[in-house]
Formats: structure tokens, C-alpha cells, sequence
RNA sequence: GGGCUCGUAGAUCAGCGGUAGAUCACUCCCUUGGCAUGGGAGAGGCCCCGGGUUCAAAUCCCGGCGAGUCCA
């Protein structure tokens, strides 16, 4: 690694008379104030200074501190803005969750693409870290949700290629504005410690400080620099390359909650910040504690910071050590601290959950609504085991109602349904566990880890509750330590290949087509001239510099339609988008240079248009319907029909489409104007939210918006002028793409008409068929299906009848008479059942049946009383062998049969011989 | 986005090429003064749907629909 020490030699650092040192734990560098200083401050070099000793000059509630965090910088010149969702994946595609407050201006402001909202800035940013879960509760200082106070500048050299330029401020002045702030709130300077360090992440990195005070890190100072390059000078820690960028970016995080607890000096962050939280929770925990205990509970949390599962090799040793330190026998420790640390983790992963549910994620199998699940079942797991009463859904709203979400009655039944869905699952995987473990302890045998797998990757059990279980019914079970290894192992997949584009090269080179598609959407037929003309395979590629079709794009297929000269017309049978270049691809060579004519196919475009306006409508209807969480997870839109994929976390019924259709039928009848516009992104986001990308995240620093009533989309697709013009929609049907997301399939316009016609000529046909009108086709069908179950029932009672008929009657010329008993062969009319049913009969009269059939080529039944020496099955099988065909069974009943019907009656010849060579082997 | 598992009686599940089963629930009868219970009999199945393989499919293969679960 290239030496990057000069980058942390600041001047601030040099007047304010801080040292360089060195820490004799961890060796690495730090600054400081106090010159015999030998510890960077951090555990586990250092212990928690603050407990009961608070290290500001007041108190405060997370609510105080933030808003001092906030005014601060604020009256240091930056714009305060409000947070976004922790769905991150509501602005970006590449993360699920908000982990950090530059994930707010990532990838185009940091990239330079996009100018941020305010420069410098700074906001309190929510956000989910699910690593630190393991650490939750224990070390006092972790959570997984908590507010990422950050204060940010977009530095960039002035050469005009970015959407910001020019120099706000970059190291010495982000150190400077963290001190003030740590002397503004009274804290003593002489014991804040700076740490060297590098920040790598995202494809960017740069150096940084971590700001520690009394054994807690409070802030990260990172100064973004570097991006990733193969040539680049620096080896960073994640084995990449990178060089300097002519862009810097300061990106720092100051931990509210740690702000927080430092100003109180709790035993723990969680009481600091949710004190009303805890209290409830660890009375109904029943956790009571003398005076000693509490003062073993307070020692002890000095030394939690130990705890760290990241830092530490073995949680348990770690805590024999603080036993140990604290001279208290490390099982009694134990007993003290679980119940507390798992109240914390509940009372931390019911802020998460409140943030998820109440930022709109929605429970799934998939997705960021996976990471809910899980995060909801481990905290179901906690309350039970700590024995809390309360439901679940009520400790997430104490949450989301401090939070302050409008949308706490979704949240709640959101919870509920997940609780609910979660002890099925439960009562399922129990009841499979138990057979498994009854099977294996039957056997006595262990219980196999594939089998422990397999319960695990597809039944969701976990092997720890497979041995609780097991033990009931003395089963053995091996857990490998490996276990989570394994599982993974069978998820080994297949890289999909990425298909590379050799024509890319030629079509980067060309200039960019001016689209016309966006001026009039009716626009039919325009002019234009070729740039070039490319020859594939089968068809060619054309370009033009200016164009009406429609490339493919935002769910919407391409335009179709003609391309005319002087002298020949050729077919546009796609169109696709290349950067900014449209490629036509057509079934002829036009001609390179000249001019064209382009035609549209009207219907088509029409059509297309119809429903993809019909898509936002049906959107915005069922978003009115069904909640604030709906939200798109995909559209397609066709000629014939479209669908819209949504995130809801029931199915949604027949009745609730309707409504869903009616409300969209509404929007249609009120006329309203389809608006679009073109804003500066950040000015649509500040108006309209982050609901604007229900499509997907367009590039770019104007997008394009849709406007229908109250609804504003970001959408490059075209649409019909008013909601009017869309005539009608039908909702066709619903389906369950995956947990959590329903497809609604519709049509609109025409297409509705059409769809319409062809589902009352469906029900027309099936009344026809059943000879009624339509208004009576249900109550008919049942009746017919009714009758039809009792005529086979009837049917089944008639030949068992019929058979001990047969049994009893018959010619004397097929009773063969065997060694002691006799046999009865006979051919019958009737199918495999009716056979079956003959021969049992026969059987039952001790007397050896051989029937035949020919209702579905030759067919043989056999049945062989008991006590009688013939194997069914053999006889069977030698009498198909003549028909060509095969057969077999047990002893005493077998069947089989052939194709060749004509060579059934010699068989039957050969039965009786058959039978007595049967009988004498 | 990908992987895996499961759809059989009202419920829970067994059967995994050869006559559709068990337990509970249900109906009736018997045991008892009544209840818990005990004994007996009975009813209840488009074996999710559609193709294919086979003499023969609930069972094997493919597709669809429905449900569950793990991973990124």
C-alpha cells in the first residue's frame, strides 16, 4: 500500500496542540490533545468511561440530540433536509436498505451526475445495519436501527464535467465543525481521540477519523477521494486498486443514539433511548434485581463494550473474562445479564420492524420484505423466550408511535399476519420434526444432516428446535458444526451470462436520435434521415436522426410499423435503445442516406398507449384501495393486455379487485388531463417523494414525470391524452407472483371490449353445452357434477352387485378344475373396474379367477384365494406376454394386459395350462 | 432473481408403479342412572389441473395453478 500517512496530517490538528500517537493495544494511529496518551480510546483497548459518569454538560433524549445535532450544523451553514425511507431500494437498485446517510445521495450526486439537494447539507438519516444483529443487546452500544446524524459537502474540481463544482469545505474544517460540536455540548476535548483509518466501500474509498470520547466512538469522518481503477496507484484492504478522483466528498456519521447515551450515561444505549420501552419491557419480563445485582448489572456494562462478536473470538470467553474482572461467578453474570440483553434486542428490533412496515416494505419470501420476515420471527423468538404476554403487533406500534408513523394500522395488521403466519409454520415444521424423529428413533439411529438440512433449506426449521423435538422421542441428532456451510453449498448457482453487444462499438459512434414520440403522442407518420444502416443475420439495423417509434422501455414494447423511400417500404418489426442512440430494426435494407418516411402502426401504438396509462390509473386505484404500501414490483404492457405487479402482503380476492376496478373506472370517467413534464430530479423528489419511481430509477438530472390526478410518476412511456381516452378497464385476474407481491393482469380500451366479449361468449358456450340460460350455469354445473359423483358411486355399487352375479352364474365350460380347487376363466364385457370387481368375487368364493377384458385392449385379472399355491402375479404376466403387452402384482391379486386384442381368446386357450404348470412348480 | 419442499376424506398425514388407507372429527347402534370413557357399524375421495411415459400412474416425467421455505 502506497503511504497515505500524509493524508491525516491536518493543520487543525497542528494549532489545536494535538499529538500523533500510537495505541500499545491495537497499533494503530491516533490524535490527541494528551501527549502521554498510550490507548486510541476504542474498545476493547479501552473501557466505557461515561457509565454513570455522563460525559456532556446536560441530558438528553434522542429527540434533543438530534435536534441539537441538526441546529448546530445548521447555524454553521447547512441545509437541513428530511430523511428518506430505509427501503433504499425505493432510489437505488443496488442495496435494499439504508445503512448509512450518504446512501441518500448515492450513486448519481456522488458520481456527479446529479447536484445534492443542498451543499453542504445535513440530516439525521434512519437506518438498518442487519450485520450488527449478533451484537444487539450485548455490547450496550449496538442496535440495528438507529439515526445516522451526517453532514456533507460535494467538493469538485472546476471543470464544469459535474452537476456541482467548486471547493465547500474538506478536511480541516469537517474535524474542526466535530469538535465544536463535542465542545458545544460540554464534553472535555483532552480526552477525544482521532483514529487513522481508511474507509473503503461502494467503489469508493478515502481516509478517515474516528472520533472516540470516554471508550465510545461518536462520529466517523470520512473523506471520500478514491475511486475504484485497475491502474490506480493505491492497493486498498478489499484487494482492489484504486486512484484519486477529481471529485471529494465529505461523508460523516455521527451516531444519535450514542450522542444520546453519552449525555446520560445509562449502563446501556437502550435505556437511553427508549427508557419508557425498557421499563415496560423488563416488567413484563418479570425481571426484578436487589441492589447488588444492579450494581453487578452497572460494572458489568462498563465492560460490555468487550462483547463485540466482530472483535472478540468467542463471545462466551469474553464474558468469563468481565465475570472474572468483576469478580462475580460468570454463571450468575449470565443469568443477570440474558433476560436484559434480549429485552434490548426486542425493544431495538421493534424500532427496526416499526421502520420497515411504516417506510412501506411488506413482508416476503424475496427481497428486503425477507429481511422483515426474518427480523420479526428472531424478535417473536425473544419474546417468548424471555416470557413477554404482550403481542407483538402492540410493541412495534409503542414504536412506530414514537416514530411517529401515520400508517400505524397497517403496520399493526401487517404484524399480526406475520405472527400468525409464523406459527403455522412453527406448528407445521413441529409436526414434521416429531414423525422425522419418531422414524429415526424407531431405528435407533441419529438423525442424518441432510435430513436436518432439508428441514432447515425448505421447511424453515431450524436444527436446534430439530433436537429439542428429537429429544422428546429419543432421537439422536448430530448438528456439524459446519451446518449454515452446508446449506449454503446448496445454494451454488449458475452464473447467468451476460450477452455483449459486438455492434455496441459502431452504434456508441452515432450521434444521438432526437426523439419525437414525446411531442404529440398522436403523431402518426414523420420524416427523417438515415444515419446508418447495419446488416445482421436476418434482418437489418437502422438508424435515424430523429424517429416517432417507440423504443422498448419501461414495460412498453416497441412502436411497429414502415419505413418508406422513393422506391421501397420496409417493415419495422422492433425498436431498441442504445444509449441515446435508437436502433429500427427492419425485414430490408431502406438505403443508407437517403431520406425516409416513417408510418407508426396506429392501432398497435394505440393500444400500448392505452394501457399503459391504464397501468398508472390502476396503480393509483389500487394503492386508494389497498393502502400506502402498495407500490409497483414490475409492469408489462401489451397489446391485448397489461399487468401490474404490486407489494401487498394478502391475496387479493375477487372482491377486492372489483373495487379495485371500479375505483379505476372512476379515474377513467373523470377525464382528467395525463400531464408530462420534465423537472430537475431533485425538485420532483422533493415534491413528490420517492413514489415517483414505481418503474425504476431513470439516469439523468430531468426526469420526466406523469401526472394523473393526484398520482406523479417518473415514467418515459407514452400515454393518451386524457384518462378518458382510455374507454375502459377490466381487471382479468389476480395471481401471487411471490410472497408479497400480486400480479393484477387487466385490459383496457379495445382490448377490455374484446377481453369482455370473449369471457360472456365462454359463459355463453357453457350454457349452450349444458342447454340453460347463462344466469343458470353455476347452479347447473353443480348439480351435474352432484349427479355425476353419484352416478359413479351408483356405478361402483352396481358392478360389485353385477360381479357376485357373475361369480355365482356362468357357463359350466369355463370352470377348469386344478389340482383340489377350481379355477373360473372368463372373458367379460367390461373395463379394468368391472374386472377387478368379477375377480374378487370369484376370489372370495375360494376359487381362482383369471377375467379378461377387451374394453381397452386386452386387459387380465387374476385373483388367487388363500391357501391356494398360484402366484398371480407370474400368470399374469405369461397371459400379457401373448398379447404383447405386460403385467404383474402380488400373489394374490395381479392385473396386466396388451395391445394385440385379436390374440386375447387363444390366451384365455392357454390359461387353464397356465395355472397347473403354475400350480406344479 | 435463484434453489428446495409440499398439494390424497372436514382436519392431520401415510401410501410413491399393480384393488385408495390410518388417526381425529362426523352419523348411528351398544355399554352407563348421567357424564368422562369404552365397544361396534357407517358415511365421507375429479388422490390440485392438463399433457406424456406404461399393459397399468395418486405414485415416474413435463407444463400450469396453489402453498411453504432457504439464499443473494
Amino acid at each position: 500500500m502506497s503511504d497515505l500517512a500524509s493524508e491525516y496530517r491536518l493543520r487543525y490538528f497542528k494549532d489545536n496542540g494535538f499529538h500523533r500517537n500510537q495505541c500499545d493495544h491495537c497499533e494503530r494511529h491516533f490524535w490527541t490533545r494528551d501527549a502521554d496518551r498510550v490507548d486510541c480510546g476504542e474498545p476493547p483497548c479501552a473501557t466505557y468511561d461515561f457509565i454513570d459518569d455522563p460525559g456532556f454538560a446536560e441530558s438528553y433524549t434522542l429527540e434533543e440530540m438530534r435536534e441539537a445535532f441538526l441546529s448546530f450544523f445548521e447555524e454553521r451553514g447547512h441545509e437541513r433536509i428530511d430523511p428518506y425511507p430505509v427501503a433504499a431500494n425505493r432510489w437505488r437498485d443496488d442495496v435494499l436498505l439504508t445503512q448509512a446517510s450518504i446512501y441518500d445521495f448515492q450513486p448519481h450526486v456522488t458520481s456527479g451526475d446529479a447536484p445534492p439537494p443542498a451543499n453542504p447539507l445535513v440530516v439525521s438519516q434512519p437506518c438498518i445495519r442487519m450485520g450488527d444483529i449478533d451484537n444487539v443487546g450485548r455490547t450496550g452500544r449496538h442496535t440495528m436501527a438507529f439515526e445516522m446524524g451526517g453532514h456533507h459537502a460535494f467538493n469538485a474540481d472546476e471543470n464544469g464535467e459535474y452537476a456541482y463544482a467548486g471547493e465547500i469545505y474538506w478536511k480541516e474544517r469537517t474535524v474542526e465543525l466535530c469538535d465544536d460540536f463535542l465542545a458545544h455540548l460540554g464534553a472535555d476535548l483532552d480526552d477525544v481521540t482521532y483514529i487513522e483509518d481508511l474507509w473503503v466501500g461502494g467503489g469508493n474509498a478515502g481516509p478517515c477519523f474516528e472520533g472516540i470520547y470516554k471508550g465510545l466512538e461518536l462520529s466517523t469522518l470520512v473523506f471520500m477521494a478514491m475511486e475504484q481503477d485497475p491502474d490506480g496507484e493505491f492497493e486498498l484492504k478489499d484487494g482492489n486498486r484504486y486512484a484519486w478522483m477529481d471529485r471529494r466528498v465529505v461523508d460523516t456519521g455521527y451516531g444519535i443514539e450514542r450522542w444520546t447515551w453519552m449525555s446520560q450515561g445509562t449502563p446501556t444505549v437502550y435505556e437511553a433511548i427508549y427508557p419508557d420501552m425498557i421499563a415496560f419491557l423488563t416488567d413484563q419480563a418479570g425481571i426484578e434485581m436487589d441492589e447488588e445485582d444492579a450494581r453487578i448489572v452497572h460494572r458489568a456494562s462498563v465492560l460490555a463494550g468487550q462483547l463485540d462478536a466482530d472483535e472478540v473470538a468467542d463471545v462466551d470467553t469474553a464474558r468469563e473474562e468481565i465475570a472474572a474482572a468483576i469478580d462475580v461467578d460468570v454463571a450468575r453474570l449470565r443469568d443477570l445479564m440474558e433476560p436484559l440483553e434480549r429485552c434490548y434486542a426486542i425493544a431495538d428490533h421493534c424500532r427496526t420492524l416499526a421502520y420497515m412496515f411504516g417506510d412501506g416494505i411488506v413482508p416476503s419470501n424475496v427481497g428486503s420484505g425477507y429481511l422483515a420476515r426474518m427480523v420479526l420471527r428472531r424478535t417473536k423468538r425473544l419474546v417468548d423466550t424471555v416470557g413477554i404476554d404482550a403481542p407483538l403487533d402492540e410493541l412495534v406500534d409503542m414504536q412506530a408511535e414514537r416514530l411517529d408513523y401515520q400508517n400505524r394500522d397497517t403496520i399493526r395488521e401487517i404484524v399480526r399476519g406475520e405472527v400468525e403466519k409464523y406459527r403455522e409454520t412453527l406448528e407445521r415444521g413441529g409436526r414434521r420434526v416429531r414423525a422425522t424423529a419418531e422414524e429415526y428413533a424407531e431405528r435407533n439411529e441419529p438423525i442424518p444432516t441432510d435430513v436436518l438440512i432439508e428441514l432447515y433449506d425448505s421447511h424453515g426449521i431450524h436444527p436446534d428446535m430439530v433436537e429439542e423435538i428429537a429429544a422428546d422421542s429419543g432421537a439422536n441428532v448430530d448438528i456439524p458444526p459446519n451446518f449454515y456451510a452446508l446449506v449454503a453449498e446448496r445454494h451454488d448457482d449458475a452464473v447467468a451470462a451476460a450477452a455483449t453487444a459486438a455492434e455496441q462499438d459502431r452504434f456508441d459512434d452515432l450521434p444521438e436520435t432526437e426523439p419525437l414520440y414525446y411531442d404529440d403522442p398522436y403523431a402518426t407518420s414523420f420524416e427523417a434521415v438515415i444515419i446508418d444502416v447495419l446488416e445482421r443475420e436476418d434482418d437489418w439495423a437502422v438508424v435515424l436522426d430523429q424517429t416517432l417509434f417507440y423504443p422498448e422501455g419501461g414495460g412498453q414494447p416497441a412502436d411497429h410499423g414502415t419505413l418508406s423511400t422513393e422506391d421501397r417500404t420496409v417493415r419495422v418489426l422492433d425498436v431498441q435503445k442504445h444509449g441515446e442512440v435508437i436502433v429500427h430494426t427492419t425485414d430490408e435494407d431502406p438505403g443508407k442516406g437517403e431520406f425516409v418516411r416513417g408510418k407508426i402502426d396506429v392501432t398497435r401504438r394505440q393500444r400500448l398507449m392505452a394501457h399503459h396509462t391504464a397501468t398508472h390509473i390502476v396503480g393509483y386505484a389500487a394503492r386508494q384501495i389497498l393502502g400506502e404500501h402498495i407500490r409497483q414490483a414490475g409492469a408489462q404492457k401489451g397489446t391485448d393486455s397489461a399487468r401490474l405487479d404490486v407489494t401487498h402482503y394478502e391475496r387479493i380476492d375477487r372482491e377486492t379487485a372489483k373495487r379495485i376496478e371500479q375505483r379505476a373506472n372512476a379515474v377513467v370517467r373523470d377525464n382528467v388531463r395525463v400531464e408530462s413534464a420534465w423537472p430537475h430530479r431533485n425538485e420532483a423528489e422533493a415534491e413528490y417523494g420517492f413514489d415517483l419511481y414505481q418503474g425504476g430509477i431513470p439516469p439523468g438530472e430531468h426526469i420526466r414525470t406523469i401526472t394523473i390526478a393526484d398520482d406523479v410518476q417518473a415514467c418515459g412511456g407514452t400515454h393518451v391524452g386524457r384518462t378518458g381516452n382510455v374507454g375502459l378497464i377490466t381487471i382479468e385476474r389476480t395471481e401471487r407472483i411471490q410472497d408479497g407481491i400480486e400480479r393484477l393482469t387487466f385490459a383496457a380500451g379495445d382490448a377490455a371490449i374484446d377481453a369482455m366479449q370473449e369471457r360472456y361468449d365462454l359463459l355463453a358456450e357453457a350454457a349452450a353445452v349444458l342447454d340453460v340460460s347463462p344466469e343458470e350455469v353455476p347452479a347447473t354445473a353443480e348439480r351435474f357434477f352432484e349427479d355425476w359423483k353419484a352416478r359413479g358411486k351408483r356405478i361402483e355399487a352396481l358392478q360389485e352387485e353385477l360381479a357376485s352375479v357373475r361369480a355365482g352364474g356362468g357357463s359350466d365350460g369355463d370352470v377348469v378344475e386344478l389340482d383340489g380347487t377350481e379355477a373360473v376363466v372368463r372373458r367379460i364385457d367390461g373395463d379394468m373396474d368391472a374386472l377387478r370387481a368379477t375377480a374378487n368375487a370369484i376370489a372370495d368364493e375360494d376359487r381362482v379367477a383369471v377375467i379378461a377384458g377387451a374394453a381397452d385392449g386386452a386387459q387380465f385379472v387374476v385373483a388367487v384365494p388363500g391357501g391356494v399355491d398360484v402366484h398371480a402375479g407370474d400368470v399374469v404376466s405369461r397371459l400379457a406376454e401373448l398379447v404383447g403387452g405386460g403385467g404383474g402384482g402380488p400373489p394374490d391379486f395381479a392385473q396386466g394386459g396388451g395391445p394385440d386384442v385379436d390374440a386375447l381368446d387363444d390366451a384365455l386357450e392357454e390359461a387353464p395350462a397356465l395355472l397347473r404348470s403354475a400350480l406344479d412348480v
